[in-house]
DNA sequence: TTCCCAATTTGATCGACGTCAAAGTTCTCG
DNA sequence: CGAGAACTTTGACGTCGATCAAATTGGGAA
């Protein structure tokens, strides 16, 4: 019987929607079918290049987004050009900020990105209408809330050291590692968006990276390839503890 | 007939609420006159001094909050002592991380406070009834998290001098003015405060102080009261263009 | 492969902010 | 009103990370 349901369930979902990550963990779980369906028919997908921009700082926003694979960066600037980054953001996130049009902030694919787009107006009236959905960008947006919290105190009072491990860390234990064994990845981030992101200058985190590696804390191959060998010493060398 | 509804509405509603603030602008201005009572028949309001915890850092949540009146501050510290200031919230704003039982700050008195306390668990059920409450502690989420990200900005690459600036001029633009002419209040955060939430050591939040005095930005009397003659020419000081 | 350009690293120097110390001010409470 | 404590300001000096400059590496195109 349970199988039964699930058999007409999935039959009543659009194709792409059927083999789509962010039906499991993204905005779109908590969506029915015939919402699905909807939706679907509003939809675009599309592939977006690293470096590309999707929204920009002070722009209206008629489209919102979920993030199919890729890490996506949210960035601030001042008058003067100075930069920070305000978030990142990896598949299944929801990006967009709710109940409001104009952006506060320029989001830019970080590395090559698939997303899948909607119409503002259509989300909006679909978390009026299903209570489940503004729970489900409620709670996406604590997460987000909790993690800028957590990076105002590596952004206050942290040494250079320590937020480049700091960094390293999260970048760790958000990125799917290719191996199960040691923990193993590519930086989504340029040197110059790390320095962006942690408040410091592209020399400054190239010597930490230097003095993690010469201390053995990482190991990195051509730039972008690094390997933690034990999470815990990066742990200890970002400050937790 | 208006009229009369509302007359039947505030004489459904518990006594304490209808002379509270927390019904324009908070959380309960979204519930029934019903469920005001069940709330009612479960809180308790009281005072709390400047400089008391509310809630400690990892210590599990039993308890939601309505902030009636004075500043809270919300912050992190790491085992070595170094502390953060994440957030600062004021009335009528609500306290707590909804769907989240272990708190992973402190929030502490920052002047004397009035505050109305409620069960976590009748907070979420009436969420889970009541998509109005939903909602409304969503968007004080979302606020909760641009006005972060707007700190990040400040954190990670403003100066100490811009830094001062952009804490007085949020403070002048969130605090009642005491006149409508000059733009004139008192700090509710000592000077040690104010370096946990800019990141910045005392002496050198002092002598930004200093500076902004001198330059004729502010005025200061008794080190807590603070006068903007010009609130542009702060906003500037503040890097805002 | 080889060249070229962008990204990264490394080095030398500088300055903003932290640290340490002491003096001054404001608040509290008897 | 006065004494003591807590908070704030001011000064002298040190340090971490920024700045400026140059060398090195890596990736993509012909």
């Amino acid at each position: 019987m349970d199988s039964q349901q699930k058999n007409l369930h999935s039959s009543e979902m659009p194709a792409v929607c059927r083999v789509c990550d962010a039906r499991h963990g993204g905005v779109c779980a908590t969506l029915t079918p015939a919402q699905l369906f909807e939706l679907n028919r509003h939809s675009t997908r599309r592939k977006v290049d690293a470096g590309n921009e999707l929204i920009g700082q002070g722009e209206s926003v008629s489209h919102y987004s979920n993030i199919l694979s890729g890490v996506i960066k949210l960035s601030k600037m001042m008058a003067d050009g100075r930069q920070q980054i305000v978030g990142l953001q990896f598949a299944p996130d929801f990006l967009g900020r709710p109940h409001l049009c104009e952006s506060t902030m320029t989001a830019e694919a970080a590395t090559e990105t698939e997303i899948c787009s909607f119409p503002r107006s259509l989300i909006e009236r679909m978390a009026n209408e299903t209570p489940g959905l503004e729970r489900k960008l409620h709670t996406q947006s604590l997460k987000e809330l909790d993690e800028a919290r957590e990076w105002m105190l590596t952004l206050g009072r942290k040494t250079a050291q320590e937020k480049v491990a700091s960094f390293l860390y999260m970048i760790a234990t958000h990125i799917d590692p290719d191996h199960g064994e040691q923990n193993t990845f590519d930086l989504p981030l340029s040197r110059a968006d790390i320095a962006d992101f942690l408040g410091l200058t592209i020399e400054t985190v190239s010597r930490q990276m230097t003095k993690l590696r010469k201390d053995g804390v990482i190991l990195v191959e051509n730039n972008r390839h690094v390997t933690v060998p034990c999470l815990d010493r990066l742990s200890a060398a970002a400050g937790n503890d």
